[in-house]
DNA sequence: GAGCACTGC
């Protein structure tokens, strides 16, 4: 107790300052003396006998069931005595009173709650009346992983404390910061908290930050894990709730130096779970024909399925619809596909209510929702009874040998399969059908799934840290300690790119760097296009790289659909396309007629140029230049080169080289790839910078632009040094360019680089024609 | 001649 009482000194009651009576006690707060303390309060105010750090579970209810808003002054409203009476029945409430012991005596304290134990709403108001954080000038942060998860649960938060959203209670995601000088409960995505730290590393806004959802492990969370460690060192003011949905709660609670665990519990329906007795060899056929037999044999009750792609669920969906529809002694059926990048529209139907019975009496109707795990966790849909868990989901892998993130369908973990089973039992009890054995459930899934920090490329997340102020990345305490090989390839890409020196230290361009919400390679880019006269240029395209794919295609309207994109096709490469399209866009005073014309995602469009407004405030923010290159300058074609030089300085290290036989190899890991058929670029170029490299059955490289070796050479000298590259066609063709310069023609060179385009391009037309007229005779 | 699980700044 007098340890606490130390950390947390008693504020000395200032006199009440007269003048500001008539206002609300958070708005003496502001800026005021009086503000800094709750003794500054009238005697007959709610608040008045609180201590901060020492208040009891019967004061903060006893303020809430009052009749006057302790934190606007107003008299509650009947709405919000309604709501208080449903809140006191939430599982969480039991334990406010454990939950303010732990807090008030422990610096960290993890939380488990399951789902239904109200612990995202209620945690942060029990700490609320706790520390009266407007008291002290600070706010509490509640992180979420999910946008969405933010404002809604800040929605709510506001609704049941009677304040305006915005006001009192408030929440901050990129493009929206929905607070005020007032807020004293901010709800937030992590990935914000996590920008927020790199300007403030103590996070000195804040008495108290609640990590919920932590068992997701997402990249952020994980980061602010390990600096929630670093800062409550520095930080004895600073109060930390962990909070987690999995039982393995152990190993937060052990992370965190043996922290006091409270375990809430949830509030949902039990589930019954089946297991197929013999391991199903085709999960797509079994979960298809387990769906029909629900349909025709159990009561009502919708179903949810979890299928692994966008392809396999339209696919489930119509073979489910089609066969159901055949049965005769089934009611009617409602199939629904659900992923993320579905329409919202479409997206929203999973609402909708299952069909009624044919006739009454009859069969029930039933929906069928075929999900990704989009319905794991980020969307519920109350009313499902029974779901269907074949056990796959496509996870991301990362292989830091070659360098590539791609998409595997993986079996799933128990603790998801727990998750997806959870998902039947929301209203009332359901049933789980897992199409796989229990020997197998029991042996042979993994407890969790890797957290993502396993499974991704650390360019970013090295960056970051740098900019944390954390420069021992060895030595720093993950949760999970990433591969030695993906943390070296990280802090190689970050030395190419000169965001750090050759001690690993941040340079002042890696701090800049790690200023842009986008990928290391596309800061730099940013960074360095103006020096190449094309920064309003390059911030459009880098903005396009950060939306989904712009063009649409719908299956039955491809030839259309392609014949659009045509009219945007830049013949050196994708990036200029891109460029194209955004400038048609904005030409059409982004109207979304034109964009359903040009088979153009609207909403994609809409959202990139939401993106490029961000980055137009960060240039300006580092004072780099907003510049274009004129349009018609001579010699021509140089407008493009310069933004074709501009997304060099930032991919130098994604190359590809055409060799004779007309493969392209990637430069340095000599991966055979090929350019992946959206492609517009349409004709023979020799080296390509890509932005992505997808590996399917075959290896794409996928939006790619052409460049010349002579301008990799003049960008990143350091990369193209030739002794560390393996022997290809490629490491010949720049050797001859070496030499050639080194018996003086460099400047030349450059000189005839405009020349050499426009006669690339006329022999571009006759390559075209030749190939046509091949294609012709092999007919 | 194609396949984008899901988030986030």
């Amino acid at each position: 107790m007098s340890d606490r009482s130390q950390k947390r000194a008693k504020i000395e009651a200032p006199k009440e300052n007269p003048y500001l009576a008539h206002l609300s006690p958070s708005e003496r707060l502001v800026g005021g003396t009086a503000a800094k303390n709750p003794y500054g309060l009238a005697a007959d105010h709610p608040l008045a006998n609180f201590v901060i750090g020492e208040t009891t579970a019967e004061q903060g209810e006893a303020a809430e069931e009052g009749d006057i808003n302790p934190f606007t002054d107003k008299p509650f409203s009947d709405r919000y005595k309604k709501i208080l009476a449903g809140r006191r029945k939430l599982p969480v409430n039991k334990h406010r009173k454990e939950f303010l012991d732990l807090i008030q005596n422990n610096q960290v304290v993890i939380l488990v709650g399951e789902t239904g134990s109200g612990k995202t709403t209620q945690i942060p108001q029990f700490m609320v009346f706790d520390e009266l954080p407007a008291f002290k000038g600070k706010k509490i942060a509640c992180t979420q992983p999910r946008r969405l998860a933010a404002m809604s649960v800040a929605q709510r938060v506001a609704e049941e404390m009677d304040v305006v959203m915005g006001q009192e209670v408030g929440y901050n995601i990129r493009f929206e910061d929905c607070t005020s000088q007032k807020t004293m409960l901010q709800y937030m995505t992590d990935g914000m908290l996590l920008r927020e730290a790199m300007n403030d590393p103590l996070l000195s806004r804040y008495s108290a930050i609640i990590l919920d959802e932590a068992h997701d492990r997402t990249l952020s969370t994980d980061i602010l894990m390990g600096l929630m460690k670093e800062i409550i060192k520095k930080r004895s003011d600073l109060k930390v709730v962990v909070m987690s949905a999995t039982l393995d709660a152990g190993k937060f609670q052990k992370y965190f130096d043996d922290a006091p665990l409270m375990s809430v519990p949830g509030r949902t329906f039990p589930v019954e779970i089946y297991y197929t007795p013999e391991p199903e060899s085709d999960y797509l056929e079994a979960a298809i024909f387990t769906a029909l037999q629900i349909h025709r044999t159990e009561d009502a009750g919708d179903i949810l399925l979890f299928l692994t792609g966008e392809e396999e669920i339209e696919d489930a969906c119509r073979k489910i619809k089609a066969e159901a529809d055949q049965m005769p002694d089934a009611g009617p059926i409602k199939v629904l596909p659900l992923y993320s990048t579905l329409p919202p529209q479409a997206q929203k139907r999973i609402y909708e209510e299952a069909p009624p019975p044919r006739t009454s009496g009859g069969r029930p109707g039933r929906k069928v929702v075929v999900s990704t795990n989009l319905a794991e966790t980020s969307l519920t849909i109350d009313g499902i009874v029974y779901v269907i868990d074949p056990g796959f989901s496509k996870q991301k892998v990362y292989n830091p040998r070659i360098r590539v993130e791609s998409l595997l369908v993986s079996p799933i973990s128990k603790a998801s399969a727990q998750q997806r089973s959870g998902r039947a039992g929301r209203t009332r009890p359901g049933k789980c059908f897992r199409l796989y054995t229990e020997n197998a459930f029991m042996k042979e899934l993994i407890e969790t799934t890797y957290p993502e920090i396993l499974r991704s490329n650390l360019g970013t997340v090295v960056l970051q840290l740098k900019k944390l102020g954390i420069d021992d990345l060895v030595h720093f305490d993950f949760m999970d300690p990433p591969a030695p090989e993906t943390l070296m390839r990280a802090l190689e890409l970050l030395n190419y790119l000169e965001a750090l020196d050759d001690d690993g230290n941040m340079t002042p361009l890696g701090s800049m760097m790690a200023d842009f919400p986008v990928d290391p390679q596309l800061a730099k880019m940013l960074i360095a296009s103006p020096q190449y006269g094309c920064s309003n240029e390059i911030m459009s395209i880098v903005s396009l790289l950060n939306v989904p794919l712009v063009f649409m295609r719908p299956p039955d309207q491809r030839k259309m659909a392609d014949e659009a994109k045509a009219q945007f096709s830049h013949p050196d490469g994708d990036h200029l396309s891109l460029l194209n399209v955004y400038h048609a866009y904005k030409t059409s005073g982004e109207d979304q007629k034109w964009c359903y014309d040009n088979f153009c995602n609207y909403r994609t469009l809409k959202s990139a140029d939401n993106v490029r407004t961000q980055l137009k405030r960060y240039m300006e923010r580092c004072d780099l230049d907003l510049v274009s290159l004129p349009f018609d300058e001579r010699p021509k074609g140089s407008y493009y080169t310069g933004i074709r030089k501009a997304l060099a300085a930032g991919y130098f290290m994604q190359v590809a080289h055409q060799e004779r036989s007309g493969n392209y190899l990637t430069v340095k890991d000599n991966q055979v790839v090929r350019l992946h058929p959206s492609s517009c670029l349409d004709h023979n170029a020799e080296w390509v910078i890509y932005n992505e490299f997808v590996l399917t059955n075959q290896n794409y490289i996928r939006t790619v632009t052409e460049v010349k070796a002579e301008w990799l050479l003049d960008i990143a000298p350091n990369y193209f040094d030739l002794d560390s590259f393996p022997n290809c066609e490629g490491k010949r063709v720049l050797e001859k360019l070496i030499q050639r310069r080194k018996a003086g023609g460099g400047d030349r060179d450059r000189e005839r680089d405009y020349d050499r385009d426009e006669s690339r391009s006329k022999s571009r037309k006759s390559d075209r024609s030749d190939k046509d007229r091949k294609e012709k005779r092999r007919r």
